[in-house]
DNA sequence: GACATTTGACCAGA
DNA sequence: TCTGGTCAAATGTC
């Protein structure tokens, strides 16, 4: 992870620092707003900041990523020559072409894109939909290593990808690395809040490190907070869990049913609302996820005690 | 048929 | 040369 920023990057640093500053007036925001003792009053108004907040970093982090946030839909711009964007949009040849099977494993390896880890005892649902691409046994490690990629990677050219790997720990966990940021327009659930479904009272905490003195966390959510909701059945047997799962035409996120690689008897997390509409509503677990963007440091703390899992940024 | 996962092959980087 | 990351054909599910 370099801090510096490097000259030649197609960046433009105006933008970067504009919705930097944005986020921050919008955590201010948010703060008085949360001092006040009305706070259910406020509830529209503070939702839409924290989609306001949320969204900021985001088209931030994009434009990191991308160097221009209006240029999220973009063909991927790390590809080796050998790749063609979107076969379903290749000049209306047929696909299956002989040549196909030539770039099997033609790529470019993403080497300086942004990733963080996070390790969680439950596979959680991170509001984004995830298609499995790929499991590798890894060197010296009990489980094999998961590969997702962003269900949106070829209808929006989103590189978002993660790596979901058990550890060997008891009880174990799970090590989850994502590598670049969605530019994918996930409207339902754009806010990338964690969700854990093992807890009914669930809370959210926030905290921003941005000029606030003393790093705070605000109880705010109950489990009538609409901004996200989840729908499960907990007591469906892991094996049922992969018949009920599969499909992921809704816009949910999806666990791979090969999650029961990892071990099926963990908590189910991360199941689409197909699953039933009538087994409770959303719980939430805990999430922070630490962001460093030159100046600014960012905390959000989605959850419980249940556990506490840290987000480590490189950029 | 559409969209998912599985899995062996292939390539890049250490 | 080895290992990890990705591709894409084969296959499964709805």
């Amino acid at each position: 992870m370099d801090s510096s920023w490097p000259e030649n990057l197609p960046i433009d640093r105006k933008k970067v620092t504009q919705k930097i500053v944005q986020g921050q007036e919008f955590a201010k925001q948010l703060q008085i707003l949360l001092s006040k003792p009305q706070i259910q009053d406020g509830l529209a108004s503070f939702e839409d900041l924290v989609a306001k907040i949320l969204r900021s970093f985001t088209e931030t982090l994009s434009i990191l990523n991308c160097g221009d946030s209006d240029e999220v839909s973009q063909i991927p711009a790390k590809r080796s020559p050998c790749w063609d964007g979107q076969k379903s949009e290749d000049s209306g040849e047929s696909s299956k072409s002989s040549t196909l099977k030539d770039r099997r494993g033609c790529y470019k390896r993403r080497k300086t894109s942004q990733s963080w880890t996070r390790v969680t005892p439950n596979l959680i649902d991170d509001g984004h939909a995830w298609r499995k691409y790929g499991q590798k046994v890894i060197l010296n490690a009990k489980h094999p290593r998961n590969y997702f990629r962003c269900t949106h990677k070829h209808d929006q050219g989103c590189l978002a990808t993660k790596q979901v790997q058990k550890t060997e720990e008891d009880p174990p966990m799970y090590r989850i690395t994502y590598n670049g940021y969605h530019t994918c327009q996930n409207l339902l659930k754009a806010p990338q809040i964690i969700l854990d479904s093992t807890h009914r009272d669930s809370s959210v905490l926030l905290s921003f490190d941005a000029n606030i003195p003393e790093k705070q966390d605000y109880t705010f959510f109950t489990s009538s907070f609409p901004l996200i909701k989840q729908e499960y059945k907990e007591d469906i047997p892991s094996d049922d869990m992969t018949h009920h799962q599969n499909q992921s035409s809704s816009s949910d996120y999806l666990l791979s049913p090969d999650l029961t690689t990892f071990d099926s008897s963990g908590p189910m997390t991360g199941l689409s609302s197909t699953l039933g509409s009538d087994h409770g509503d959303v719980i939430s677990g805990m999430n922070s996820c630490t962001a460093s963007t030159h100046s600014l440091d960012m905390d959000i703390m989605v959850g419980s005690v249940e556990f506490d899992d840290v987000l480590e940024f490189e950029f």
